[in-house]
Formats: C-alpha cells, structure tokens, sequence
DNA sequence: TTGAAAGCGCTAACAG
DNA sequence: CTGTTAGCGCTTTCAA
C-alpha cells in the first residue's frame, strides 16, 4: 500500500502539498495539483483511514447494535440506518448482541476503543450505569435504556390498546397475550396496554398472559400450552410477528382454523407478517423511518454533542390480513 | 479519554513500561505492575485501537458483506461468522451491499482502508480485476468470484439434482423451476442440475424455467404466470427457500393445495422455511458449519498470507417437510 | 503557494 | 527490569 509519502516523493513536492489537495483545503497550485493528483492515481494510492481516525479522534463510522439478526423486524431497522448513514458519508456496521449483557458492553467497548463515532443500540440490558466512561454518542431503538439517552420508540401501549380493542369488535370472547421477555420496556408497555383493555372483563385470568420471549419457538410452545389449558381462546394478542408466526404455526398444529377458530394479530409489521398464509394482522411500526430518524438524531448528536436529549414517539397503524376476519 | 501518558504519569513509570503491563509483554517487575494496573482501573483507562492498529496495520477486525439482509439466508450466515470471530479476537461487522457492485466495492475500499484484517464476501459482482490494488484476503462464501479467491460453498449442481430426482419419486410429471438471478453461479449451477434431469423428459419445455431473482415478490409473481400458463405443473423446484414462501404464497392464491395439488422444493435450509405452513421441504446447506469455515480459512488467510487457494464445497442433504407428500 | 515539523496514541527496538 | 526514542500515516499550524 503506498502512502502519502510514495505520492509525495514521487510529485516531487511535501507531504503537507498532498494533503491539501487530498482534502481540498488550503492554496495549492493548479500545475501542482495536477501532478500530485497524477501521483495518486498511478500508485492507486489510497489515504489510510487510520492514520486519518488516529489524528482527528473519529472515524466516520457509526454502528447498530441488535439483540437478534435473525429476527427480520432488525434487518429492515438496519436497512434504514444504513442508508442514511451512507447518505451522510459515514460507514456503517451491524453487531449482534444476543441481548447478552456482555456482549454487549463488549461491542460498545471495542467500538469507542476504534473510534466508531456513534452507537445506535436497541437494548434491554444496557443501563445508564453500565454506560459510565462510555463517551462515544449513543441514541436508543425500539427500547428505552435510559431517561439520559435520546430515545426513538412508538406508542407501544397505545398500539397494544388498539389491537386488543379490534380483536373485541371482531367478535373475540377470550382473548390472550403472548408478550416478550419482562425487562424488555417494550414488553411492558404492551403488556399494559392489553391488561387496560381486560382487566375489567369478567372473563379475564392472568393465565392468559404467557411469555413467548420474542422468539419463534418458545411463542409456538407457549401457545400450544395455552391453548390446551384454555381451550376458550379464540384471540391472541401476540406481542411481535415474529412471534406471530410461531402462534399461527402452533394452532395449526393443534387444528385450529386461523381465522375461523381463533384470530390473531401481531406487532411490528415486518414484511414476513405478509409473506405467510394465513398473512398476520398488525400493529405496524414505521420501521424504515424510525431506523432513518435514530439516525439522524445520532449524527446530530455527533456533530453537536451537547443537544437536548429528545424521546420521540412513533404511533402505529392497523394492518388487517387475513389472521383476523 | 485517558491515554497511556496519563496513567506513565500517574504511576510514575515510562509508557513503555505501560505498554508492557498492557500487553503482558517483556519483563516488569511485580510490584510496578500492581502500580499501573491501579492507575489503569483508576483512569478507567483502555487502549486506544486506532493508535494500535495504525501502528501494527491490523485492526483486529473481519468483515462480511452480503448481497441482502433482508434474506434470512444470510442473517444465519452472519451468526457463524461472529461466533468464530468472536471466539478468536476478532471484532465482526456486517455490511449489506444490495448486490450493487459500487456499494460491493466501496466497503472493501473502505475496510480495507480501514486497516480491516480480511473480508469473506457473499457477491456476484466482484470480480478478479476489481479486486486489483486490493490487499486484504478475501474469502468468497456461497458464491464462487473467481478461480483465485479460497471459497466455500455447495455441491449445488448435485443438490438441485438429488431435489428434482425427489419431486420425480414422489409422482409430479410436470417440474416446473424457479431459479435465481443468472449472474449468480450458483443460479447456473442449480438450474444446471434441473435441467440435467429434465432434459430428456418428453414434456419438458423451457418455458418451465422462470427467474424469481432470489426474491420474495418477483418469485411469487413468476409463479402466478407460470401457473396460469402451465397449469399442468405439479411440481416446483425453487432455487432459494424465502421464493419458496413466495412460491407457496402464489400457489395458495391460485387455490392450489400444496403438496396435493403442487409439490414444492427449496434450497438453502433456513429455519423461516419450517416454521410456516406448510412447512418447506428444502435442500439444507450447512449454513453454519459454512460460515464458521469461511470465518476460519480467513483467519489462516490473514496469518499467512501465501497459502494455496483452496475450494471448499459442502454436501447439502434433502429435509422432507409438508410442501411435499 | 509551499515545506518543515509537531503530534494524534501506541509499540518495539535499543540502551542502560 | 525500565526508560528513551523512532515511527506507524496523516493533518495542521507556523514560517518562509
């Protein structure tokens, strides 16, 4: 790899010459200039980004970290960060945390320890403690980590409320809640918006509520459990479409007809939720425009660092498919 | 952020001694150790990664680019890559390039400047002459780049084949197939394989083979034209699982019961393909056990550089599901 | 308009 | 066992 010095050496004028015409800045010759830029484009010369990182302290590049790759609903969060990452000329990378604490003050860590400009991270296990001697920008997806850190959610109580409410004027006697994992603030808050709905129902049992922690599988077997115990189900309240299609799979398993037998309706709107058949009713957030938003707010931030720490709230929409008549 | 200078002087010794107590390097005595490592924890102080890396010229860090996040396909892919990366120091980042060979390319111009230690690429763009001036070792991954660059992927030939073999087994008389992009090679090689056992087939015609482009829509859209034109087809072999879903997706919409009306095979093995109903019976790839190696060749590849380019390909193994009778 | 030189934070000879 | 120093590749004063 041949560096500004090779350019230099071979254009027959200083480093510095170089760098004012690799960054547009400052006088330079135009006869000069054309020669040092023949230089750079005979050796295929390349300015070293580190070298760069190392002398202005950033790197141009900004960082998302996902709980779950394998859920779809954080791909399409990531598209959208990306592009406007690169929009903004910054690179962009994704990590995978697990929802591993570890992992993820491992990432944070390596990441500020490379310069990386700024994190977006949607987490439930990063607290404002465990961000102590962390100075690099962060903004929150999807979860609120702390009071302190600028936040981009939707109204997850609220949408919670809606769906429980359209299940009700479907004609649903009994219906249930698939939620997330409990320190998740966005399990919570749908948790809560469903109970608003129910508790004043006379048919209501807390043992309609089962945790299906996000995933597949377990929100298949937890269904399948509920449903044995609690034959009368004939809606679920499920609280992500991932999660969605592990319900749907469960009481086809058990032979029940979605929608006949018992509706479902899910949370997120990612695009499997229409892939599928039955296709899933739900709560659809705006995933592109929240990754986009987060974003924007996080390069503010980097530019600005001292800006008002702001909590936006998304509202979501009802998506009718065919789990639901 | 502290640097190694600060905590030279607040232990009173050189930052080489520092240094040393950093990387576990050279001789220092026990009871100066005890004091950096104090000044250390007290400072909060970590080693700036740009600074070592512009000095070492390594980052400690690989990279994967994918032509579409958005394909579950490739999330899988990306976990093996981090678990392996993980388990040998090394920092994993994804990057989503959409096929796009500016997009291919200006990651690895960028990683590359980055100092980044290797990249294993899912592409069908680069190319050998684009890789020139490019210094990082690169492994491909699924998709074969060229002769010069170590590679894992399938026997997919042979799998397509084992798959239209099966669907023939199982009675369908008519096999249609829905391949992929053609610039892909493994697209050639899996339509390569159908056509090898189609070709003598007196019905067979080639307005049975259709591109679905790897993807959801178009591939559900090629099979509504497929099916209306072809009606005849009652069987469908799928070059990738997420058309598959797409497949199934157009056949329910026709009112075509699968498998008893038209039975369906996919490729690649992700798990979205046996958590829908119904369930896709697919040719499985070793997705992991893929990733991990390609993780590992390029591991060998950054600690010696000069080692014999190597091919890997893997077995892939038929899973019967219900899209199938 | 250009060059010399300091310095970003770290590591690795080398000398003591 | 420890410190001094050069240098990784680049940018930016400061002088000329």
């Amino acid at each position: 790899m041949p560096t500004i010095k090779d350019v230099a050496k071979m254009a027959g004028v200083s480093v510095a010459t170089v760098s004012r015409v690799i960054n547009n800045s400052g006088y330079v010759n135009e006869v000069t200039k054309k020669r040092v830029e023949q230089a750079i484009s005979q050796l295929n010369y390349r300015p070293n980004n580190v070298a760069r990182s190392l002398f202005h302290g950033r790197s141009q590049m900004i960082a998302l970290l996902v709980p779950d790759i394998m859920n779809p609903f954080f791909p399409e969060l990531a598209r959208a960060v990306e592009d406007f990452a690169k929009l903004n000329d910054y690179t962009f990378v994704l990590c995978n945390t697990d929802d591993n604490p570890e992992k993820e003050m491992h990432y944070i860590y390596a990441l500020e320890q490379k310069s990386v400009d700024g994190i977006i991270v949607v987490s439930s296990t990063v607290t404002e403690k465990s961000l102590q001697g962390i100075h690099v920008p962060i903004v929150a997806l999807d979860r609120i980590v702390s009071a302190k850190l600028p936040s981009i959610t939707v109204k997850n109580r609220d949408g919670a409320r809606q769906a429980v409410r359209y299940l009700k004027q479907l004609g649903c006697k009994r219906i249930a809640h698939i939620c997330g994992p409990d320190n998740v603030s966005n399990t919570k808050e749908r948790l809560g918006g469903y109970i608003d709905e129910v508790k004043n129902e006379e048919w209501f049992l807390s043992s309609y509520v089962v945790s299906g922690d996000y995933q597949y599988d377990k929100a298949m077997d937890a269904t399948k459990n509920l449903l044995k115990s609690h034959p009368e189900v004939d809606g679920i309240f499920v609280a992500n479409d991932l999660m969605g299609v592990g319900v749907l799979k469960a009481a086809q398993e058990l032979g029940l007809k979605v929608p006949e037998d018992i509706q479902i309706i899910g949370f997120d709107g990612i695009s499997l939720g229409e892939k599928i058949t039955p296709s899933i009713t739900t709560m659809k957030q705006p995933i592109y425009e929240m990754g986009t938003r987060a974003a924007q707010l996080l390069i503010q931030q980097i530019n600005e660092p001292n800006q008002q720490v702001q909590h936006e709230e998304y509202e979501v929409t009802l998506v009718k498919r065919e789990s639901t008549k």
